[in-house]
DNA sequence: CGTGTAAGGAATTCTGACACG
DNA sequence: CGTGTAAGGAATTCTGACACG
């Protein structure tokens, strides 16, 4: 359920209608990858995907840069957060080898 | 909730790469349009674009045809689906009417 | 730093048509 | 009927660069 392949997830859009949807520019677009905000797939021809996610993601960019934040500040609080995340992971992941060690207890 | 924006309705997804997730060519999709099977929207200069629904609904499509159904039949198929359908939606509208006047009666 | 733009080429998509069957 | 293909043109996308600031 955690890693389902979910519509939101898959890497299908081209640049121009990620451009449409965004309102970005394409040239804000590819931009944004080359400071490691966006990760767009390419097709067999070097084309670059996007996904739902992504899309959503570049319009969570656009607000904070019209707010006057930079790139790299975006970049730095991504990085906090992915930490964050694997952090949690890590504990949770512990939780479910304890369990699986020792069993659940209760009943 | 019937009515959501859901990532898996909207049409997003240019010809190839509809193409390289259903295995058809470009040429088989445009047809299964020409037979009405099929309803892409287009984008201002007339790309078409597709959602993940309609690449479900072609890999339906590309299953029956390879059974030999005929596109023909598979649309005949469709229309009678819709007909249902729409006969449930009356009757469940009917039903909101029906409890909009009388109000709920138990309790 | 962030974005626009002109440049040149390659890949994409479109339509209408001919072909085969 | 369903699909392939060659044709010609228009729109898309790509990269690297110059510009401004």
């Amino acid at each position: 359920m955690a890693g389902s392949p979910s519509y939101k997830e898959r890497k299908v859009i081209t640049i121009g209608v990620v451009s449409e949807l965004t309102g970005l520019s394409e040239r804000q677009i590819r931009y944004y990858e080359e400071r490691k905000l966006i990760f767009p797939e390419r097709s067999p021809k070097g084309n670059r995907k996007y996904s739902f996610l992504d899309v959503e993601q570049l319009m969570d960019i656009a607000n904070k840069r019209e707010e006057g934040v930079q790139t790299y500040e975006i970049r730095q609080e991504m990085l906090r957060k992915e930490r964050k995340e694997a952090k949690l992971n890590r504990k949770e992941l512990l939780r479910g080898e304890i369990n699986a060690r020792f069993g659940i207890q209760r009943e």
